[in-house]
RNA sequence: CGCGGAGUGGAGCAGUGGCGGCUCGUUAGGCUCAUAACCUAAAGGUCGGGGGUUCGAAUCCCUCCUCCGCAACCA
């Protein structure tokens, strides 16, 4: 492995529309701060460098609709988020925002340049343009009537009604949100960075460079670079972000996952400019000796492995990172975490409901990692982790140790006499341990590295069980003395080998033992505490947690699920009457009832069910999306209502005559229509 | 045959060619310094199924099945 001269590290920038949630700690936060601060306490030159993202269509949309600038969105949100990784002891060098000045700034440049050297294609195209607002319109901007379901308020990319995906041109009676106005179609010019010319150079440097990285990142990456890489649009036509550094090009800004990952970039400048002590932004960012690491959920994988490398590569001075140690999705209670559905624990609440408690949060998140797959947060396990693992074992050996020393010794660190082989052989397990972590924690094994840490207090209190110090007290007083220092120096061995993952308990600890100052090569001595050193009054470190409190926290997320759901239910309109038709419109369709002869699921689709159907003359096939609501075998022999005269379409490969109708209720499950009592196959509905 | 990840004791997970392992839970015993915490022991697994390579397979190859995410699909 390559010997660097100095570690710069960063954790994805949250996107600034919303609070922080366990997700995103245990995703990205966490594991990179357990990194930065071993790092630290191995004396290593390390930078750790996050910040808020602040650009992009969502905070726009999000200001619209709170009738408020992005501006105060973005404020709202970055203080909130800063102020939470502080109090989580997410220990950053730097939390910039890609607002700033200085982020406006170095972007532009870095556009400039690639823009000057020829890095970038300029392709001209048809977009939806607000003529009266005077602006593009990105998709999200534009709503009509959904061509499927005739909701009236889909989006001109996807119908969250009905979830088809679609393009603003298929909206029925589009219009702009801004101004209400019908859009028109009208050029305009977007760069383009040509993906496509790095792939072998990208293929070289991950796939046979970098065979190391996480198998799901380098699964990842395999799967887009085998696929073949497409230019990706650099700009897009919106008034909020950075303005393009080109001439005559107003109205046009840096597409938000462009200028974001140069937020790394720019706020490791903002903080070298101001504190020259740190050393020099390019040296952190062109100086070869440096390494540079990402830590990101696996959405990211892309940007941080393909697309910004690439950028970095067209530019020319930068170094690359080293590796990119993305982690896998966190469900909580085996449901996907959703902020729109409001299934989360937020972090600030978190805080809120368990003052002081930011280590067990930290520890359960690190225990629990989802480093390989996705895994699943849940408060029973929170409660489990907290009381049987730090209170039951860590808490529970240092309050052994010290209770003891306080009751035989006073409070005072005891002399060691001479050791037995048994306490010689616990002194080399703790001496292996510090190996076992190092090795953990260089390959991004957090999860592995924290459970070899307990280890240790697993090791203190098997020691005390084995040598029952309380008896040989009324014997023998030297030999507890010997079993109690090294309890002791086990203690404090704890404290520094937890500080990168719980800081809060190992400052804690520091102070009930008066441990001055520690660094990582202090891991596996045993003269942290010299004899006669006077400790302070023992402490629990954790306190258990009691049910009531995590049947607290179940109820609110429940309620917070069912809350949503209600005022969904209250919030949907019923859908305006549309306009109205002659009889003769009418009388075109032509509706009937079929009797279910077959229904099977379509292989490889979620939603889809084939029907054949006895129409009264020839039998026909009709394919309906109601698969989530229905299994096929309950549906054969039932009477449905169908349109007969509905042109047929081809779906997955499957001719399909007619539409089978159901009710669309509030919460967008379907409802079939059938007859109240069995009529003839074929019969018309009237 | 869309792409990727995953299937290992009751639960959560390690383990990528050499006697199936860890944490929690369960049961029994010990201890009583400690937050009913700690220590020891036991029970519990045809390592998703089938086939193959090998002296030897959880691990490599083939094949099938299941789950998750993305994509597709919703007439």
């Amino acid at each position: 492995m390559k010997k660097f001269k100095r570690t710069l590290v960063t954790s994805a920038l949250p996107y600034a529309n919303g609070p922080l949630h366990i997700g995103h700690l245990a995703g990205a936060y966490i594991p990179a701060d357990i990194f930065v601060r071993y790092l630290r306490l191995k004396k290593e030159n390390v930078l750790f460098i996050g910040g808020s993202d602040e650009h992009g269509v969502p905070i726009t949309l999000r200001a619209k609709k709170e009738g408020d600038t992005p501006k105060k969105i973005i404020d709202r949100y970055h203080y909130q988020m800063k102020e939470t990784f502080k109090q989580m002891g997410i220990s950053y060098d730097f939390y910039g925002r890609t607002s700033s000045e200085t982020h406006h700034k170095l972007a532009s440049d870095f556009f400039r340049q690639l823009y000057d050297n020829g890095k970038f294609i300029q392709k001209t195209n048809e977009q939806c343009y607000d003529e009266e607002a005077k602006m593009f319109l990105a998709d999200r901007y534009i709503m009509g009537e959904c061509p499927q379901c005739h909701c009236e308020n889909a989006y001109g990319d996807q119908c969250e009604k009905c979830g088809t995906s679609l393009s603003p041109t298929e909206l029925i009676n589009p219009k702009s949100t801004i101004s209400g106005c019908k859009p028109i179609m009208k050029k305009t010019t977007h760069w383009y960075l040509p993906l496509d010319e790095y792939e072998d150079w990208l293929k070289k440097w991950i796939l046979e460079d970098h065979k190391e990285w996480r198998p799901n990142v380098y699964g990842q990456c395999k799967s887009w670079l085998d696929t073949g890489l497409h230019p990706r649009a650099v700009s897009r036509d919106l008034d909020w972000g950075i303005p393009l550094p080109i001439e005559g090009t107003e109205g046009k800004v840096l597409y938000v996952w462009f200028d974001a990952p140069i937020g790394y970039i720019s706020n490791t400048k903002e903080l070298c400019d101001t504190r020259p002590e740190k050393g020099d932004w390019e040296t952190w960012w062109k100086d070869k000796d440096t390494r540079l690491v990402h830590f990101i959920g696996k959405d990211n994988i892309v940007f941080h492995c393909i697309v910004f490398p690439a950028m970095l590569k067209a530019h020319g001075n930068f170094i690359l990172p080293d590796n990119v140690p993305g982690n896998e999705f966190l469900n909580l209670e085996d449901d996907k975490i959703s902020t729109s559905r409001n299934w989360a624990v937020w972090v600030h609440e978190y805080l809120e409901d368990f003052p002081g408690k930011q280590d067990v949060l930290r520890y359960v998140l690190t225990a629990n990692a989802p480093e390989t797959k996705d895994n699943n947060f849940t408060w029973r396990d929170f409660q489990a982790r907290n009381n049987n693992e730090l209170v039951a074992i860590y808490g529970n050996f240092v309050n052994r140790a010290l209770v003891l020393t306080q009751k035989y010794f006073n409070g005072t660190v005891p002399a060691k006499g001479e050791l037995t082989e048994y306490d010689n052989s616990t002194l080399n397990d703790f001496a292996d341990i510090k190996y076992k972590i190092e090795r953990f924690l260089d390959d991004f094994k957090f999860r592995e590295a924290q459970k070899e840490v307990l280890n240790l207090a697993r090791i203190g209190n098997k020691y005390l069980a084995d040598t029952e110090p309380w008896k040989l007290a009324k014997t023998d007083m030297d030999r507890v003395g010997t079993i109690l220092n090294i309890s002791l120096q086990i203690v404090a061995n704890l404290a520094v080998a937890f500080e990168p993952f719980l800081p809060f308990s190992s400052e804690k600890l520091k102070k009930i033992i008066l441990l001055k100052s520690y660094d990582w090569e202090m891991l596996g001595s045993t003269n942290l505490l010299p004899v006669g050193h006077k400790l302070n009054k023992p402490e629990l470190l954790f306190d258990k947690i009691e049910d009531e409190s995590i049947e607290f926290q179940i109820k609110k997320l429940l309620s917070n699920k069912e809350s949503n759901s209600c005022k969904e239910e209250n919030e949907i309109k019923t859908a305006p009457i549309r306009s109205n038709i002659d009889f003769a419109d009418f009388e075109k369709l032509d509706i009937r009832i079929g009797t279910v002869l077959e229904c099977q699921k379509v292989p490889k689709t979620d939603k889809l069910l084939q029907f054949t159907i006895d129409d009264g003359l020839n039998n026909r096939t009709i394919l309906s999306g109601i698969a989530e609501y229905y299994s096929p075998e309950h549906l054969i022999g039932k009477q449905v209502c169908f349109i007969a005269n509905l042109s047929s379409k081809k779906i997955r490969g499957i001719e399909s005559r007619g539409m089978i109708l159901s009710a669309l209720n509030a919460d967008n499950t379907l409802s079939l229509i059938t007859v109240e009592k069995p009529v003839k196959p074929g019969s018309e509905v009237k």
